[in-house]
DNA sequence: CTGTTAGCGCTTTCAC
DNA sequence: GTGAAAGCGCTAACAG
């Protein structure tokens, strides 16, 4: 493999010379340097990064920290932290903790070290553990969701609180809904809990009472909607309408209530969340709260960026991207 | 930043013996290397990875490279190629070359050199001067897809043209079609031509003529197959089932029929290829051609770390992967 | 079993 | 404007 020593050789100048060449080091003659990067072509000659980083002490490399690589959401964020990171010039180091605690601990632990220039993590919640590593943290991060939790750490995300009581006061105002169910997710989801805050709010609010019947968990996944939707379904006295928590719960909904041989949305309605790309394609098309996922992705990347590329220590930045509504013709038509 | 040094010193020993603890080096003393581990700890030390990959010419990277990041076929390939490079104590790099073919290159090039132990690519197909790169390659390249274009790169791929020509054999012989219509993806792309031969080729074998004005080319994306479809459904003599050469381009087939009016599959059937999420929740279900997207990017990732782990130079290996058939209701019933 | 020494390939003072 | 030399943090002979 050609190194810079075999370019200064040909090219009759000093390593360092060739190194400042090629980092547009201004105190080099002009044809100095044309020489140089001629000949450094004509070798074929690339610097050695692990080289470089090692003296310059940065990767540029930022990982995207995340259970379970996979899926809809996955994809939409990845994709607006790639495109930032790669005008940033920067590479992604995607790393799944495949859903063990433990491995992700690890890997933070790991990461911390060296190898990365900067951190983003989405995870449904941190333990204590974690939030201790995070506290002492020397590398930059930035935590996708869960301002509540983790305030001393940079956070991006959408107002999942507001979100849901949005869609729910509209639902009972504009909608005329005054009966509804709730397939809520993991509670160990940070998302999920502050949804499923923001729907019984809004009921609150709304003088509407709940009925814990109508409250069951769903797993964030559409076999975990459809098995909570049956047994709503199998209940005597039914809601007019289901808030899930997201939308694959919603899609396990319209498994559920087709098997029941019931009609979306006359005999029951269905609410979904996140607004992923399926809900536009099952019929009716589902009214759900709009998440502009690939934005969160981007955002996260640009403070992280913002936090590396200060010198100073900057203050903590919490993020809120704005949700909307996605009606769809999964809920009844607005009340005249 | 703690480092090497400052362990061994605490410890009263070199840096060798330090290096040799951590590196589970047989030949040192148990109780020495205990005290050292402890130390270590107690220091939080952990080893620089960069210097450490400076010397041994080693990153424990390997980098997935590809147009575009999101959608269904990329979450799930990175997805497998993700759990086997895990198990391999890999880290894995996602490289999205924006659709910009040229900023592929470099982005090849740049990874040719250092950085990263291994690659796997995942393009639509392939430059000259990008297989010229490829051909006097150093370091392990997995291509997925491709065996007939590059014969010199190791591939792991679906048989596209086995999976048409069955499906379509299918639809003939045992749904009893005769009037077949064809969207096309985009010229460049391999597995599309591979498709759009199969195709052909199964309508040659069963005697049945190929109307030219029944294939058009859908761009894969959803909009382009419903504009292709619309064309079709325009037509004084229309197919009686079309084949879409992926599911995104049958699902926009979906909506041009819903707009037309008319029903699947009694007016007109639908078929696709991918078997993608989506495809399941659509109504009717969709028949397609199933692909096992998740082994694709295990068996790659498999396939690269044989070739990374092995001294030897190993042959050229080309992966197939079989497709299954996915029976909807987007197809009429099977004859009697 | 352990220490000494020489680099890995590069950037960066410090002289000239 | 350019070269010599030091050294980033580590591993790997080579001695002992």
């Amino acid at each position: 493999m050609v190194n810079i020593k075999d370019v200064a050789k040909q090219a009759n100048v000093s390593i360092a010379t060739v190194s400042r060449a090629l980092n547009n080091n201004k105190s080099v003659l002009p044809e100095t340097k044309q020489k140089i990067l001629k000949i450094a072509k004509e070798l074929n000659y690339t610097p050695n990064l692990i080289a470089r980083n090692l003296i310059t002490q940065k990767t540029n490399v930022i990982a995207f920290i995340l259970p379970e690589v996979g899926g809809d959401y996955f994809s939409e964020i990845i994709r607006g932290v790639d495109e930032v990171a790669f005008n940033s010039n920067y590479q992604l180091l995607v790393a799944s903790s495949h859903s063990q605690r433990n491995t992700m601990e690890t890997t933070l632990k790991f990461l911390e070290k060296s190898r990365v220039d900067g951190i983003i993590l989405m995870l449904p919640s941190l333990s204590d553990q974690m939030k201790d590593i995070l506290a002492n943290h020397t590398t930059p991060i930035v935590a996708i969701n869960g301002e509540g939790e983790f305030p001393a750490i940079n956070t991006v995300g959408i107002d999942n609180f507001q979100g849901t009581y949005s869609m729910i006061s509209f639902l009972i105002n504009s909608l005329g809904y005054s009966k509804l169910g709730l397939i809520k997710g993991p509670s160990y989801n940070y998302d999920a809990t502050k949804r499923r805050k923001g729907f019984l709010k809004a009921l609150k609010d709304n003088n509407i009472s709940h009925n814990e019947d109508w409250e069951i968990e769903g797993g964030f996944s559409v076999t975990g909607g459809e098995l909570a939707c049956s047994r709503i379904l199998s209940l005597n006295e039914k809601p007019e309408v289901i808030f899930a928590c997201n939308d694959m719960m919603a899609a396990g909904c319209y498994k559920a209530i087709q098997s029941f041989n019931l009609n979306i949305p006359d005999d029951i309605g269905v609410v979904g969340f996140d607004h992923v790309f399926l809900s536009e394609f099952i019929t009716p098309k589902l009214t759900t709260v709009h998440v502009p996922t690939v934005d969160i992705g981007r955002e996260a990347a640009k403070l992280l960026f913002k936090q590396i590329n200060s010198e100073e220590e900057t203050s903590v930045e919490h993020t809120k991207i704005s949700t909307g509504f996605i009606i769809g013709g999964s809920t009844k038509s607005q009340k005249k």
